[in-house]
DNA sequence: CCTACCGATCGGTAGG
DNA sequence: CCTACCGATCGGTAGG
């Protein structure tokens, strides 16, 4: 019995691994073909696996595109939240956010840039369970930005409308997002940066 | 001879009215599907014609697809630059242009919204003439709405550096698709428009 | 601009 | 997680 519950564990364990090799591969395929550029024959092919083996842990390729959605806002979250977890909420933790976010812009974990921009122009005309999960992932961030902007008003500091804040500064990343991976400006990232820090020094009473 | 002319002409005529009707058709496919899900055979049957008669003209999918960038591209001139094409260059121009741009993100001519910030993401990571295509095309506009910055400038009609103002407005159009697009929030446009004409107004001298 | 067809690839499944 | 297979669809072409 124990060396049944060892091997049933050891084998939970291997198939979970097998299922993040999968999703991380199709996160890397999706961000240069897009989520309905995944497809199951090169992905299992890039994995040495058989198409039935790549799919299967998942159901079906919807299944597995969910799952790569789901673990691209988890880096998008690693990236740019996760670094400014112990500055203090407000006006500090936001110019942490903006460093962490055009740092992400730069040296992105995805090798075509912002995975959440991509999907969001990708899927925002085709309605299902993609789309909701990616307008999920793109309010919430949003409103967790909108968050840090009201608390800093609360604290006295700074001014003006909160929601003109958001879409200013998500503006500014999606701008620089075109500038790197469209037209090659490697200077683009920080330029977001000096623009989003000019932005709040201005709303500064 | 007259009546032969007559009918090659009239030929030329009807063939280059199917080639417009196809890659209209095109554009409607494409703004939702995406340039990659522009395929042969829905895009014949919306047309009630073969899949031959559809990619014949323009010799393969490709040269389809780069038509369809290329009309896309006037589309969006026709409805941003042009209605502004007698306001004087410089601040007038981009005041009148701001206008335009915002009225394109709400009521658009594509079906789903920008086709130059969908096309731009979708190609940005895939290198061929359609990325190529599209190079071109958002480097003209940026490049466009950058000459009447500095015309105002030049004109001591406003402050600031051309390339941050550039990068704010296009920011805040690309922010406002999404939030039209993905996120469906109606006001977005009128937003917008009220964030570029307050840049606009803080950077005069 | 059509019909009729080509090989290749698609997502998915049966069975082990 | 594999092999072997399914019907459907892909872009493209020959011939008229």
């Amino acid at each position: 019995m124990f060396v049944k519950l060892g091997c049933m564990r050891k084998s939970a364990d291997e198939a979970q691994q097998t299922r993040e090799r999968i999703v991380a591969a199709g996160v890397m395929q999706s961000s240069v073909e897009g989520l309905f550029g995944l497809t199951l024959g090169p992905l299992a092919e890039s994995l040495g696996m058989s198409k039935a083996g790549v799919v299967g842990p998942f159901g079906n390729r919807e299944g597995l595109q969910l799952e790569v959605v789901r673990q691209a806002a988890d880096m998008f979250t690693a990236a740019v939240i996760e670094p400014s977890a112990t500055t203090a909420d407000g006006l500090p933790r936001l110019r942490a956010l903006i460093d962490a976010w055009c740092e992400y812009l730069e040296a992105s974990p995805f090798p075509n840039g912002c995975f959440v921009t991509a999907a969001s122009c990708e899927l925002d005309g085709r309605p299902g369970p993609l789309r909701d999960a990616m307008h999920d992932v793109v309010s919430r961030w949003r409103g967790f930005l909108r968050e840090h902007i009201t608390i800093a008003q609360a604290a006295g500091d700074l001014r003006g409308d909160p929601d003109d804040l958001v879409s200013i500064l998500n503006g500014a990343a999606m701008s620089a997002n075109q500038e790197i991976q469209l037209l090659g400006d490697h200077a683009a990232a920080k330029h977001a940066r000096r623009i989003m820090h000019a932005c709040i020094a201005q709303l500064q009473p």
